[in-house]
DNA sequence: CCTAGAAAAATTGTTGACAAAAAACTGTTG
DNA sequence: CAACAGTTTTTTGTCAACAATTTTTCTAGG
């Protein structure tokens, strides 16, 4: 597990992090040991401490002054409030692309739909979550709307863990998907914001549902570590 | 300018860079030392970096890999993508807090209310921009949207930075504003969150307005260090 | 057996020194 | 005078040691 020092460590560290914990190999509520962590991946605790601060910021860990870093919860609860906000801040995105876009952008959502639509006739269900994040991205650029951008790209990691749980029961209904992404396309082609940002509504609420249906009815609102 | 070290020494450097860049002591695109700011402040550099990794997440400051800090501007445009996000952010929390509101926090959405009011007669504006923060604050509770709510908490500076310039401005319309509040606080209690989304949709739209006012039209879309 | 409190261990916070990279400077050449 | 290469200076990145705090363990008293 080493790590080059001639990119930056604490972005490396982050991303390995991040990925430990989106699948699942960290588990919620588990502690971070920045000694401990140090010598696994042979850095000194300084880079560990700013990488724990990058993760806490896209909401995989939580920081508690003097008593350290706990991998945060993803409960049913935390998944009906991230979708609650992804829900207006994509519809957002839906209308602002639909105003803004350019030829351009155009050319690459189509190119992005048809990506899509490959992976979901493979049945390659990690590729379609990478291909609908990417998706997503160029919408988000063709918003014109970079603190929109960035506050997506920041949940990015929470919306996987959210999707990760329910990965491998994505196998049937990729392909009635793909409907979603293709009207959504063409409603920001033909300026219809109105109607773009409804069709991302239907899509959102349909991936929160699949995202509950495996997390389970344990919704623990109280003693939530997030 | 002396910390204690009893409390955290991050937060607290964070904490007062934070308010220098918002009042605009520190200008934006300025770039921040470690190495100054350590000796300025009588700490080492290690706790500097980790308030700039606070202040990055509230959009305070942008960090660059090996290339330091650097104050991030806040031109007509990035008003404008701020509003268009609060908008929608804010709509959320009134729309959910008219669903989940109980007794206990309309009694505190009252007192806050009273609380802007005072402020408005007195003409105590940065008295009244605390009180509709702690209204805000409030309805975010009500809301029972953790996640909602802190992201609205990470974007409190940037707002506050939005209306700082524009400050010295307000004198007479404070109590037409205080309108705004007392409806969507009936709309809240009434249960009614459409009406109390599409009031606070006015306010913000009236605020974006007279953010950018102050500002002047100096949009700089391109070289954005935001 | 349980509790309170002191001692010990573990963990985070902070520092100063050194390494690596970026930026500024300088003199040279076309 | 502008472009360039090499050198120096400045600045950020990383580390290892130490201080402060929290957590755990241990012990005495009820």
């Amino acid at each position: 597990m080493a790590f080059k020092a001639s990119h930056n460590l604490d972005e490396q560290i982050a991303e390995y992090l991040s990925a430990q914990i989106i699948q699942g190999k960290l588990e919620p509520g588990e502690r971070i040991l920045e000694a401990r962590l140090a010598e696994e991946l042979g850095v000194s605790r300084g880079p560990i401490r700013e990488a724990l601060r990058i993760l806490e910021r896209k909401r995989l860990v939580k920081l508690i002054p003097r008593r350290g870093a706990r991998i945060t919860e993803v409960s049913a609860a935390y998944i009906e409030w991230l979708y609650d906000i992804l829900n207006e801040l994509y519809s957002l995105v839906a209308r602002r692309a639909a105003e803004n876009r350019t030829q351009k952008d155009l050319a690459q959502i189509r190119r992005s739909v048809k990506r899509i639509e490959d992976c979901a006739v493979r049945g390659d269900v990690p590729g379609y979550y990478d291909a609908i994040f990417e998706y997503a991205s160029i919408g988000q650029q063709a918003a014109r709307n970079p603190l929109l951008d960035q506050m997506l790209k920041d949940l990015e990691p929470s919306t996987r863990r959210a999707q990760f749980a329910s990965l491998s029961l994505r196998t049937e209904d990729l392909k009635q998907n793909v409907a979603f992404f293709e009207h959504a396309a063409r409603y920001v082609e033909e300026k219809n914001g109105e109607m773009a940002s409804q069709i991302i509504r239907a899509y959102a609420q349909n991936e929160k549902e699949f995202a509950l249906k495996n997390i389970g009815p344990k919704s623990d609102r109280r003693e939530h570590v997030g």
